[in-house]
This record gives C-alpha cells, structure tokens and sequence, in this order.
DNA sequence: ACCGTGACTCTGC
DNA sequence: TGCAGAGCCACGG
C-alpha cells in the first residue's frame, strides 16, 4: 500500500494521545507537532472522522483562542466541556479556556 | 487537473 | 470585543 490517507490521521492521533489530563493543546500545535506545520485544518478533518467511542482525548484539542469550535452535531461541544471540566480545567465564561494556563507543550 | 469545502489561524477595522 | 477578509493544508467531486 503506497497511499495511506490513514497514515497523517495516525500521526494526529498520535500526537493528541499523548496529551496529558487537565491540560489541552491547539490544533496549530497539534499539527506542528505531527509534521504538518500550518495544516491545523487537516487535525480537524483527523477528528471529525473519529468514531463516538474513541479512546481518543479529542476534547483536549481546542482552537488558539482556547475556544470549543467543535459544531454542535450531537452535543459534543457540551461533552467536550463537560470532559475538560471533570479535568479539573475551568472555564471563563462560555469563552473556553486560559491557553496561558492550561496549553500543553512537549518538552 | 480545477474548484469548493472545512472541528483553523492571523491581521485589520 | 466582534466581524470580515485572506492565507493556510489536504481531501473529495
């Protein structure tokens, strides 16, 4: 098999696997980290194609603002927050969250 | 190969 | 603070 659309959606699971509870990460970040620099567009798609019953931290991946741009669909914007909360990650307001506080960086 | 689309991001008003 | 435009990458028709 030469072409495995699979094979960046791997390298983007990958890489949000290995964010820690209680912090989260960008979808800039999340591509930079996978290889693909400024492909932040492409980790949405790698998500959006992700099944209900992932095992998958998706709701630890937000956009730069700190902000939950997952489309309604059927509650995963509200899951999404119930996730990060019982996190211990806390929200201002219905903004989202403090990047400051809670971005994670490989290091 | 061309064009439109999207769970994005940055800059400007 | 919020909205609009343009740039960005990869995919599907």
């Amino acid at each position: 098999m030469t072409t495995k659309h699979n094979d960046l959606d791997q390298r983007i699971w990958q890489v949000i696997m290995l964010i820690p509870p209680g912090k989260v990460s960008t979808y800039g970040d999340v591509a930079c980290m996978a290889g693909l620099p400024g492909a932040a567009r492409r980790v949405g798609r790698a998500l959006r194609g992700l099944p209900e019953d992932t095992l998958l931290p998706w709701h630890r991946v937000v956009n730069a603002q700190g902000r939950i741009v997952v489309p309604g669909g059927s509650g995963a914007r509200t899951e999404q927050r119930t996730r990060l909360e019982s996190e211990g990650i806390q929200f201002r307001s219905d903004l989202g969250v403090s990047l400051r506080k809670y971005r994670w960086r490989p290091g």
